[in-house]
DNA sequence: CTCAGTGCAAAGGATTTGCATGCCG
DNA sequence: CGGCATGCAAATCCTTTGCACTGAG
């Protein structure tokens, strides 16, 4: 049920896909993006770029996160806001699968979960009723658990 | 279907709601608090700190910080993180009614919304199935459809 | 009186930007 | 070669905190 979606796709796949859109937007698939979505690709929950950092040591700060906001521009990643103060990142939808995030409140830990088709299905019939009434364009939708992850759970009182 | 929730309830309700929900906490109903609780009560969407400021000129930036901090310890208020820097803050889901939110992506704006009850029930329904399978203690769910608002989208080419 | 609440100003911290350099095309 | 990408460091800006003052009980 939690995800390992970010595997199930040939990593050749999703860099050409990355170079494609990037190339779409007049951009580069130089080797610090190429750095960052590769390491997007090998986790199963979003990162924060603190994260990034430590993993590849070769990163710069500034040109992570520019890169990062490219990569998001061109559709290649997408911005995950969770409880705390980090921005993460993961792959486009389109490229690990649709999917939700269980958020702990209070560590901020953000885990991929899936949910039925069928449900998807009938929340999408939903949204374009909304749509339809506030002339609202949807361009996705966000579901999210927020509590307290299982680490969480087992320290805490309550 | 866009939401005016927040003016259903008779606002005497409202404040005696926060003084009683303070005091379990140990917390006074300043004249602050009350403002602030007054500016949410009297609005249809979530507000940023910056618009409470303008609203009520008397607001002082810092206290604003720390009575929203201390109304949502009491279970008063409820953050909400949309996709722009700002934080905004609405009163909690048991004063308003449970909704969701549509955030338009160019501007930042938070508007109202809410699904039939059958569907939530559903959803429910699947959420405790995540939550048993991953040991998560769920505390509720968001779920806010990202685009741009009607407003933008007049403006905006595509 | 006492102590929590308040307001101002300064600090904090994630994110952004200026600018000189290096590399891709 | 020419221009975009990079990296360092400085700047930004929302948010938090220190501290002296005020007001409620």
């Amino acid at each position: 049920m939690a995800g390992h979606q970010h595997t199930e796709r040939p990593s050749g796949d999703l860099h050409r896909t990355a170079a494609d859109r990037l190339g779409r937007d007049g951009q580069r698939y130089t080797l610090g993006r190429r750095a960052v979505v590769g390491l997007l690709g090998d986790t199963d929950r979003p990162l924060t770029i603190s994260e990034m950092l430590e993993r590849d040591g070769a990163l710069a700060q500034s040109s992570a996160y520019r890169n990062l906001s490219v990569l998001e521009r061109a559709g290649v990643v997408h911005r995950v806001v969770a409880s705390d103060e980090f921005t993460r990142f993961e792959l486009a939808e389109d490229l690990t699968g649709h999917h939700h995030h269980l958020i702990c409140s209070n560590c901020g830990a953000v885990a991929d979960f899936t949910i039925a088709p069928e449900l998807e299905t009938t929340l999408a019939e939903a949204f374009t009723d909304v749509a339809a009434a506030t002339g609202f364009r949807t361009e996705h939708h966000r579901l999210d658990l927020l509590g307290t992850c299982a680490r969480c759970a087992a320290t805490l009182p309550s």
